[in-house]
DNA sequence: CATCGACCTTGATCTGGATCAATGCTGGGT
DNA sequence: ACCCAGCATTGATCCAGATCAAGGTCGATG
């Protein structure tokens, strides 16, 4: 996945609240819809043809930070895979929001709605900019009719985005606050080298929110894990001392695993 | 953990006719395997062919309430579909547990799981007496790597569950639990002819349960219902005047409306 | 009819985490 | 350097809903 040239980025559509759907002229060569398309490891059983016929139409979008991608309650015009930033997925009821869900590359936005052809249930909106293929809601439809493989892919995406909204929800009711906040930096701390500081990947209000709770309980939480000897200034955590915090907080695969999506085969190997 | 019949926990095969097990006996008159997998709704596209192999090593069970019908972690060894009865899919960790969906006819118990070959992440309890259809995995995995309508047919499944898990979601985080209550009994009522009684479809528990809710709390709400005119009695709701209590709660499409399993056309119509 | 076991209801109490309200910190623009 | 806007921290308060603890109701069973 090459950066893309920003004089190509003129599929840049700019729309705070409301579609973005853009009349824009066919793709561009370089960072290109179909370049995407072709990069992205779980449609790599996905035969060329196809993936051509997808991007015939389709547009690369470049979208900053703070845009809203598509409202809630509205009917998907586009198939929309995320390539690179990231988006959060919110649902609405009157003036309230909750976060459903924050996706990250390489992922399609609720596939779910446009294969259904039914309303979204979340507004969308980008977090950190991104960079959008948008594909016809029709074309997508008819090449999934079509194409078995890429059926099949489709499929495993979806599978994968419905096992980490059940752990989500189970992280959610199964536990308390600190509980998550604790497995959460595990997690992040257990993934490099001991002894070795980390940062957060992102603002703490994001993180607060995509652990379900107010800022300011994470940011108390945060505070209160001393008491773990785990020590947080800044965006930057240390761990002086492990074991105590794996003593407090048991990862738990059913919850905290990643869940990586798996390109669909039958048998394994 | 209350479950009446402790004493058969454990379904008993019933293999669709004679006790032998391959039967891919055609049509019985008794419920078989391939009758229940052809009076499926949305697997009405798929060909006879594919319905006759899945059905070919496939049993029907018939499950007594309160049996286990698989662990979490547990790996899928078989795709199941349930005919008749209702199950609950239940996040565990330690000796919590929490609802995470409750299953009704007919519908595939955690597709995502078989699909990925991958650990289900809740146990299955049956609360209504159930008849499921089981497929050994490998076969329901080979049929879909086969066969692109049945693949069309489970795309449009799970993207039905992915949405009703979505909706779950929304109305346990954006909404109080006097809404909730509120919420799912004006949904019931309106479906009925006003003026009419109308009985809770389970067990108070279970709906509490469903709800996101302690029994207690749910019984409380229950009574204070009164001040919207809503008057309840044992499991009968009565309605004498409907317009208190629809100013007070508004149905949201995008949260309460039915999530109906549609089969998959690329096209309206 | 008395007993028992499942549910449900009702009351009293507790508490995790939200909310409200300042106050600090940091980085970018003129 | 200064100011201003966003974000983070910290403290005080509040409350929805859980939890704990008795009864109450109803149907099945001996």
């Amino acid at each position: 996945m090459g950066q893309p040239s920003l004089m190509e980025a003129n599929a840049f559509t700019e729309a705070p609240d409301g579609p973005s759907a853009a009349g824009s002229t066919a793709n561009f060569p370089l960072p290109s819809a179909r370049s995407a398309l072709g990069g992205t490891p779980w449609l790599d059983r996905v035969p060329a043809a196809t993936l051509d016929r997808l991007a015939d139409l389709a547009v690369l979008h470049r979208v900053p930070s703070g845009s809203t991608l598509f409202e809630q309650a509205e009917i998907p015009s586009f198939a929309q895979l995320l390539v690179s930033g990231s988006v959060a997925l919110l649902g609405v009821s009157g003036t309230a929001e909750t976060l459903i869900e924050l996706v990250r590359p390489i992922d399609l936005l609720l596939p779910a709605a446009v294969l259904n052809r039914q309303p979204f249930l979340a507004r969308a909106r980008v977090l950190e900019e991104a960079h959008l293929v948008l594909i016809q809601a029709e074309v997508f439809r008819d090449a999934l009719a079509t194409d078995h493989a890429l059926c099949l892919a489709v499929l495993g995406c979806l599978a994968t985005q419905f096992r980490r909204q059940i752990k989500l929800a189970k992280t959610l009711k199964l536990r308390s606050a600190e509980e998550r906040v604790g497995c959460y930096l595990l997690g992040l701390v257990q993934e490099a080298a001991p002894g070795v500081p980390v940062r957060l990947p992102m603002e703490k209000r994001f993180i607060a929110w995509q652990l379900g709770m107010a800022r300011e309980t994470f940011s108390r939480v945060l505070t209160g894990m001393e008491r773990y000897g785990l020590h947080i200034s800044g965006d930057v955590v240390e761990v002086p001392d492990a074991p105590p915090l794996r003593a407090r907080f048991r990862l738990d695969p059913q919850i905290d695993g990643p869940e990586p999506i798996l390109p669909f085969s039958p048998r394994r190997y």
